[in-house]
DNA sequence: TGTACATCAGTGAACGCGCGTTCACTGATGTAC
DNA sequence: TGTACATCAGTGAACGCGCGTTCACTGATGTAC
């Protein structure tokens, strides 16, 4: 009945991997019933294991959330840094910034109160200070400086490239908390939102 | 020693004008502490008034959350009305549009809090039903796209009208959140971010 | 003007709740000999 | 291969906390006569 003993990820002995488990039931609850119930007892419970057990594994409650934040920083940016690559892969390369932006908002709609916590809400304690949110931010940022590079004076970066997160952003948000139309045909209105931020920034023809 | 009576809005006898120091001191809190910590025995221990004292004016501690958003929805929209009317006074009226964004990001960074509670954080319970704030957002659109139903084609306009909106909501987020640079120059870089959302829908030249 | 009374805004005590966290423990795993 | 033991992941019971809300009450206000 039991498995063969394998390397070291296998299906564990004791009672399980539970450090993981406990970071995807957070996920779960985080997304069902949004952050304020973030509870320890409701993720433990959720395992199946007592609330003691987690203190194994995590120091405390806000030690999993910041643990979210990190998986969260980890998956968007594999998601956007594939889209901005996507680039050498389809036709030209004018397009990559759009891409990057459509996969932005994706992420955000596929994951709305992990974007949250990493983006929102007052900017929350488990990403404020964290290393792998902070990255992600700037790793965004330059992700939307360089492809502006060609086209814009040095100068104007920096207001074009917060003009763009901007867009992205509350975009995101709007859709996530449903306070744009109903979500018909949502990814038609993403781009042509985007491609009129990507507008303001064309090179004025004269 | 006492003042004599008048006609029935002034300063109370038994012992306030509790309603209205409750919503105040609920405000205080809301942007001082964030909304996980409104609470009914804060928001009373703050007015120096016991907690069941509350319930004599809001059935319930998410009551004082619906009566801030009305209060918030109200303030709002008055600043943006008045932000809007104001291109009668001044120079041409092609910046009413521009005016109002200027107004309405300014609404957000003076009220952090209140913003979120009206416009984010999952879009509250407090504000998700209710009509103020309902009013509030159509308002908002309604300005938006009565102020480019000049310059565009009627098809365009609710894109458009979601185009500067994402602007405005995501620009107001990441400065509340501190997520922007560090707001040296603030109002200077708004002025600018909004003016590029204005570019991206100028009539094409050719 | 003075008294009796209804009204209503306040009170302190108490309820039950779920929470994060600590504690001393148990029992399984893996290791040394 | 078998036994003794250290390690470590789990447990249930308990702590103290602040919360929203209910209750029966008190005391001031304003009104009717």
């Amino acid at each position: 009945m039991m498995a063969m003993r394998r390397p070291s990820s296998s299906v564990p002995y004791h009672h399980g991997n539970l450090r993981n488990a406990l970071l995807a039931a957070a996920r779960d609850v985080l997304e069902e019933r949004g952050p304020s119930a973030l509870s320890l007892r409701e993720i433990a419970r959720r395992v199946g294991v007592s609330a003691p057990s987690a203190y194994h594994h995590f120091p405390s409650l806000d030690a999993i959330a910041v643990g979210l934040a990190e998986q969260g920083a980890a998956e968007m940016g594999a998601c956007l840094t594939a889209a901005s690559e996507d680039r050498r892969r389809s036709s030209g390369d004018g397009k990559s910034l759009l891409r990057t932006g459509e996969a932005y908002v994706r992420f955000a709609r596929a994951n709305p109160a992990l974007y949250r916590l990493m983006f929102g809400e007052g900017f929350q304690p488990a990403s404020k200070g964290n290393d792998a949110v902070r990255d992600l931010r700037q790793r965004a940022r330059a992700m939307i400086e360089t492809a502006l590079a060609g086209r814009l004076p040095a100068a104007e970066l920096p207001v074009a490239g917060l003009f763009l997160w901007s867009v992205a952003h509350g975009l995101a948000l709007l859709i996530i908390d449903g306070q744009a139309e109903p979500a018909k045909d949502a990814d038609a209105v993403v781009l042509r939102v985007l491609q009129l931020g990507g507008r303001a920034l064309a090179r004025r023809r004269r």
